[in-house]
DNA sequence: CGAGCGAAGTGTTACGTATAACGTCGCGGT
DNA sequence: ACCGCGACGTTATACGTAACACTTCGCTCG
């Protein structure tokens, strides 16, 4: 099904309005206030209408050379997390008249080195979180502004960062965990290499080491449901004192961890603690609910979107950590003493 | 932090390589076999890389009208399924020279006439999943190429269409509870205007019609876990036989309905049978593990790529929707009579 | 009465790329 | 001696838009 005949142009209507096209390109780019009569603007709007006229993008983007638009690359869409930093950033960008374009980006799918190579085309700057060091190095290398979401602002290579308070947020839960008498750790951690998740582990063993008598075990687990049982499980069953309190990198692992209980008989909270971090929506459909960080993904999004404005109008972006906050549910308890 | 100096382009590299801009163009563009000499080609390369050329895709989309990048519409990142969709697509896209960028139709955030307002530069196709009737005509309207997933494929306005098996997927699952001897039933469907939940709820009325004695009552809930408890406590508290078997839209509401009958101490499946459909990592974090219809996300995403591609290359697109299968766990079992 | 000014436009150019059309040079064939 | 041709490039142009610089004309003001 071909184009039609082609589409219409700013001339065209030009030509249907009898009008030159500069004055099409006043009249639609709304600059015509003293330099048109309302009567020929009028005629102009009217022929754009008739023709069904719709600018061309890649000559605008061409001639300005800038797009109002960003994009937004996550590294994966397998959690709602992210639908609720998307929603956050599109958010304050159409109040700025700037639109956002998602980029997961891909494990597996074609080359990493091309993750905007197609979409650059249209880009005033990037958001990106968890990125390759590779793709970054790429991006920096377009000089396109960039903001970093959740990375290590010693190793962003001078790029803006924006964080959560995750470091707050493990303490709280570890704090809340000793209060209730547990002594013995398990962390489940998430198999994948990022700052995000090294800082959860170094915060908690950081915080544990400060409390005489306390044990701390750790197991990767990739990030699905799973994957997180068959290590839980593997875990759990090693010889020595069992932990009684299961520190999980995120929500996912969590509803592994439940799931790897339930196949050794353990029951939750009464001979095991589980605590999570996100407070997705799965939080709550697991039984007990379960303890975890709430993360407010919206605000994320927004104070990256913020950001990165800030970096485009050459303005230097605000400091500081998301605040974040513990959500006691039923998966925590007292220790079997 | 403004962009450096500004970017170097074609013209640029062809000073410092001493040659024509045009030599630049060929050589990078990869038709210049006996065109250039190998020399040439390789001092042009040489210089591109020195000088960091990247080129200016608004510029060569404008050239070309043409730009191998596709852009896929997701009704929400709210659950994993979309995350296959993408990744299917991206697969195809990518064996083909493609690549996707996706746009999540924004609810709430902004006017809905503009989805593509900003990155419709750089796009020569569309596929998109359960949108909003202005949107798409405006779409349409921009003459563009484009695929809808799973809807009505008589109101598509003649464009494409891919669908999944979900006619089938409910027939089976209503002859699975029918076999286990429910006959009185409550169906928790989706709050959402669309074709894909329509066909839901059509063809489980048609197949329990076939069935004398059976009952059926029908409540809507929001997409959420939470909107999902209350519609499904509300309706299982009102007065007449209580139905057997609950038949949710999607996993995310029969997670809802878990939490529904907890709080109404409702044994699944003892005393009430519950089904799902997506079969997402939330279908096996529930307790008892949910019994549901899964899709093939992945192979819904190839597919929706591939019809994309087969109507821009002026073919007919594939028919025939994509199978879908029962997946039987333990939150069905017979009814107590 | 002429300078000046605002309204209402138009002519032209540039953004950076890809490619069609055009040169030039040396050499082999007739 | 001259034509033709392949190798090696270059020149010129167009894509569609936005904006700067300029023109024309009717009026007002000093």
């Amino acid at each position: 099904m071909a184009r039609g005949s082609t589409r219409p142009t700013s001339r065209d209507v030009a030509q249907a309005a009898g009008v030159s096209q500069a004055a099409v390109s006043l009249v639609l780019g709304d600059k015509w206030r003293g330099r048109v009569s309302e009567s020929t603007a009028e005629r102009v709007r009217e022929a754009a209408r008739e023709l069904g006229y719709r600018p061309n993008l890649a000559a605008r983007n061409l001639r300005l050379g800038r797009t109002r638009t960003v994009l937004l690359v996550v590294p994966a869409l397998t959690t709602e997390f992210f639908a609720g930093v998307y929603t956050g950033a599109a958010r304050v960008a159409a109040q700025h008249g700037f639109g956002v374009v998602l980029y997961p980006s891909p494990e597996g799918v074609g080359p990493a080195r091309d993750p905007f190579a197609s979409a650059q085309a249209a880009l005033d700057g990037v958001i990106a979180s968890s990125m390759a060091a590779d793709a970054l190095t790429a991006i920096r290398g377009d000089q396109l502004p960039l903001v970093m979401l959740d990375s290590d602002p010693e190793g962003s290579l001078g790029a803006a960062t924006v964080n959560l308070g995750i470091r707050d947020g493990v303490r709280q839960v570890a704090d809340h965990l000793l209060e209730l008498g547990h002594r013995h750790f398990l962390h489940l951690a998430a198999d994948v290499p990022s700052w995000t998740f090294d800082v959860r582990a170094r915060e908690l063993a950081a915080r544990l080491a400060t409390v005489p008598g306390t044990t701390l075990r750790t197991t990767a687990a990739p990030i699905s449901i799973d994957g997180a049982r068959t290590a839980a499980v593997t875990a759990l069953a090693r010889p020595g004192p069992r932990p009684t309190a299961l520190v999980c990198d995120d929500d996912k692992l969590a509803a592994g961890a439940y799931k790897a209980a339930r196949r050794l008989g353990l029951r939750v909270p009464d001979d095991i603690s589980i605590t999570g971090l996100d407070d997705l929506a799965l939080a709550t459909a697991l039984d007990p609910e379960l303890t975890t960080v709430r993360l407010d993904a919206e605000l994320f999004g927004e104070r990256g979107m913020e950001a990165l404005l800030a970096v485009l109008e050459g303005r230097t972006p605000a400091e500081g950590d998301i605040p974040v906050e513990l959500v006691v549910r039923g998966s925590t308890g007292r220790p079997a003493s």
